[in-house]
DNA sequence: CGTAACGTTGAGCACGGTCAAGGTCCGTGG
DNA sequence: CCACGGACCTTGACCGTGCTCAACGTTACG
C-alpha cells in the first residue's frame, strides 16, 4: 500500500529496509471517517495516536463567541496526537474536513518505535518540529501579512506539503474544504476570503474551484506571497551543523 | 542557586533527589547578555542549547518588508533551541529584550538527560508540547481576538507563567520590554497598543508604565480577556488517563 | 426536482493602520 | 549641574483593510 507518512518522514531520515517494515507493520488498514466529523474534542485524553492516511482534517480552537480558528491542518501523513498523553487533557479540537482514512495506533506501538527505531525516532522528532515551525509561520502570517498575500502564502505551503505525499499533479490539487473553513484557519470572514480568491483568479494566478485548485503561475504566487518555503524544512539535512554556510557568510 | 527551570519542570515530573542533583550540574553559572542582543540569527545551526536564566527573550521572524512578528516570549527557565539540532537551520531568530541571564548548555549534556534521567526528558517533552500549545493558543488570539482582549489574554498568560518561576509579587512583576515589542507580538501596531493599554489603565484593569505591570483586578482582566488556562497545562496531569473528568461527563 | 450548503456580490461602517507632532524619561557629556 | 539627544510614550486626524448584514446565484445531493 502507498504509504504517505514514509514518502513524509524519508525527508528527514535515510531508513533501513528494517525501518521500513517497521513503519508499513504500523500502517494497518485505515477506518474511513465522514467530513466535519469530531475526531478528538477539547479536554478528551486520547488512548491511540491518529494518523491521517487520506482526505484533509484540521487542528481548531472555538472561542467563547463560537468563532472558530483553525490552528493546523492535518494532511496525509501528519499524525494528530503523537505526544498529547505527556501533557494529558487536549487544548484543542481535531475534526475531519474532507471525507477520510485514519489509522489508530495503540501507545504502545509508538513507544516500540521510539525505542528500538532510533532513525524512525528521528524522524518523528523532526515531524512535530516541522509541524511547530508551521506554527509560527502562521503567527506571523496572520499577524503581519495582508489577507491576501496570507491566502497566497497558504497555498504554496499546501501546494509544497500536498507534493511531498504525492498529492499533486502538475501545479493542481484536490483541497475538499470550504471558504469558510479556508476563512476560519486565515482570520479573515468568509466573505473577505471570497473576494480575496476572486482576486488571485481574476490576475490569472490562482483558482479555487470547488475542490480543485489549480496554481496558474506558480512563480507568480510565490512572489506575490513572498513566499519562502525554508520554514517547511523539506530540504535534507546535512549531518553536521556546517552545511551549505560558507565560511566567509559572517553576517546575517 | 535558585532555579526557574527546576521550578518549571517540577509541573511536569516529581523529580527524585538524583533528578535533581544532575538538573543542578547544567546550571553553570550564567553570562550575561545586553538587551537587544540577537542570541541566534535566522540560517544559524546552533551548536549549544540556550537557557535563559533571567530577563526576557524572543522568538521572532523578519517579513520581507522588515515588520517584525514576535512568536514566543522567552522567560526563566525556557529553553531556546532544545531541538533545533535536528532542523539543521533556525527558521527564525532569538534575541533578548532585556538584559538577560542566560546559560549555554552543551548538546552532549542534553543527550546525556535524555538518556539516563526518564522523569527529565518527560519533563523536556512536556516543555516543548506546552511551548506548542501557546503557539496554538497565539495563533486563536490573534485570528479572532480584537486588539485590547489580545492584551488582556497575553497579560493573562505572562502572569501565570512568570508565576510559576517566582518571578511575581501579587499581582505584579517587572516586564521590561516596550510598546512597540509588544505590538510586534500581537500584531498590532504601536499606536494602537498604547491606545488599549491606556484603555485598560483607565478602567482600573491593569497598568503598564515602564517596566512595571500591575494587575489592579485580576478578575476583570481575566473575565475581559476570556481567559481560560488550560492551554498552559500548569496543573498536575493524572497518571494514567482518567483524572478529573466524571464517567458522565460524555458530552463536550 | 427541491432544498440545503456553498459561493458571489453590494453597501455601509468600524477597527485599527499610518502619519505626524509633541511629551516624558533617562543616560551621557560638556 | 545642566544641556543635549535618543528612546520611548502619548495623542490627534485621517484613511483603508476588512467586517457585518443582506440578498442573490450556484452547485450538489437525496
Amino acid at each position: 500500500m502507498f504509504n504517505p507518512l514514509i514518502r513524509k518522514l524519508s525527508i528527514a531520515s535515510d531508513f533501513t529496509e528494517s525501518d521500513n517494515r517497521a513503519l508499513n507493520d504500523v500502517i494497518v488498514e485505515p477506518h474511513s471517517v465522514a467530513p466535519k466529523q469530531d475526531i478528538i474534542r477539547t479536554g478528551d485524553r486520547p488512548e491511540n495516536v491518529h494518523l491521517v492516511m487520506d482526505g484533509i482534517a484540521c487542528r481548531y480552537k472555538i472561542m467563547p463567541n463560537g468563532d472558530r480558528q483553525i490552528v493546523a491542518f492535518l494532511l496525509p501523513g501528519d499524525f494528530c496526537d503523537l505526544h498529547v498523553a505527556i501533557l494529558g487533557e487536549m487544548d484543542h479540537g481535531i475534526a475531519t474536513l474532507s471525507p477520510c482514512k485514519m489509522i489508530e495506533i495503540p501507545r504502545t506501538t509508538i513507544n516500540d518505535l521510539t525505542e528500538n527505531y532510533p532513525r524512525i525516532t528521528r524522524a518523528l522528532w523532526w515531524a512535530t518540529l516541522v509541524d511547530e515551525a508551521i506554527l509560527r509561520e502562521w503567527i506571523a502570517g496572520i499577524g503581519q501579512r495582508m489577507a491576501d498575500k496570507r491566502i497566497a502564502h497558504l497555498f504554496c505551503e499546501l501546494y509544497l506539503r500536498l507534493k511531498t505525499v504525492g498529492q499533486t499533479e502538475d501545479h493542481s490539487f484536490t483541497l475538499p474544504i470550504t471558504q469558510q473553513e479556508l476563512a476560519d484557519a486565515l482570520g479573515i470572514s468568509i466573505v473577505h476570503a471570497n473576494r480575496m480568491l476572486m482576486d488571485l483568479r481574476t490576475r490569472n494566478i490562482m483558482v479555487m474551484r470547488g475542490k480543485h485548485v489549480k496554481i496558474l503561475n506558480y512563480d507568480a504566487l510565490k512572489a506575490f506571497a513572498e513566499f519562502s518555503p525554508d520554514y517547511l524544512h523539506l530540504e535534507r539535512r546535512s549531518e553536521n551543523g556546517n552545511g551549505q554556510r560558507s565560511v566567509s557568510d559572517k553576517g546575517r
